[in-house]
DNA sequence: TCCATATTTCAATAATAGTCGAAATATTGA
DNA sequence: TCAATATTTCGACTATTATTGAAATATGGA
C-alpha cells in the first residue's frame, strides 16, 4: 500500500460518523448490518448516512450486498489489515515499540517490532 | 495522556503530507529527525511544514524537543499502538480477521482476534 | 397495481482545512 | 553585537468536506 491510498483510508475514518459506523461493522462480524441499523444505532439521518457509508465504501473499508430491500454492509478486515500493516512497517529501527496492553488476543501480542520474537 | 480520541487521530493521519512526515518519524526510530531535515526530504515549505508538525504534536502522535536551533521530532510509539488496538478491538466476533501476511515480525503474529489463541 | 419502506441523489448551505509568502522570533557562532 | 539559520505566526486566499430536507428511485408485499 502506498502513502496516497493509505491517507485516503485515514481519511475516511478519521470522521466522528464513520468510525462509529466502521467500528460497530468491526464489531459485528461478518455477517454485517443493514443501513437502516446502523442509521438508527447512531441517530443519523438517511441522507447523512448514505453519504457517510458511499465514502467507506468507495476507499474499500466496508462493502454493502443488496439483501431485498435492505443493504447489508460489513467490514474489510482484509483492508483494515493493510493498512495497519502500512503504519507499523519498518517501524522504530529494531527498537522495542507498540508496547502497550490491549484488549483482544492478538493485539496483546504485537508488543515487539523488528526483534525477530514469535 | 488523556483519553484517545481515536477519529482525530485518524484524521491527523489522513492527509498525505502528515502521513508521509509520520511515516518517516515511525521508520526513524526513537532517535528522530529534526524539522528542517523532514522539510527538506519531502519537499515541504517551512510554513507548511510547521502546520502539520504542530497537528500531528497536538494530537499527540509526535513530539519535539528543543535541540539547539532545531526541534527534534520523534513518532510517539504509544499513540499509535493506542490507536491500532482501538481499531481491532473486539472485531468480528471471534471469527478470524485481519489474515494478510505483512512486513514486521510482529504483524505476522497478529493473525487471529479474538479466538483465545497465543 | 398501489402502498409502505429503504436508500440514494440533488442542491443549497455551512463549516473546516490546507497552502505558503512574508514578517516575526529564537538561537548560536563569529 | 551582528549575521546566519531554524522555526513559528500571521494573514489572505483557495479548496474541500459535511449536513440534511426534499425529491427520486427501488423493492417487496397486500
Amino acid at each position: 500500500m502506498e502513502t496516497l491510498n493509505a491517507a485516503e483510508l485515514l481519511a475516511a475514518l478519521g470522521h466522528e460518523s464513520r468510525l462509529s459506523v466502521f467500528r460497530l461493522l468491526v464489531e459485528a462480524g461478518p455477517e454485517g448490518i443493514v443501513a437502516s441499523a446502523i442509521g438508527e444505532k447512531l441517530g443519523l439521518p438517511p441522507a447523512t448516512l448514505s453519504f457517510h457509508l458511499a465514502h467507506l465504501s468507495r476507499v474499500g473499508l466496508i462493502r454493502g450486498r443488496k439483501e431485498s430491500r435492505f443493504i447489508r454492509y460489513c467490514a474489510e478486515y482484509a483492508t483494515m489489515d493493510e493498512l495497519i500493516a502500512f503504519l507499523t512497517r519498518n517501524c522504530c529501527q529494531g527498537e522495542a515499540c507498540l508496547p502497550k496492553t490491549a484488549t483482544c488476543d492478538t493485539i496483546a501480542k504485537r508488543r515487539k517490532c523488528g526483534d525477530g520474537n514469535p
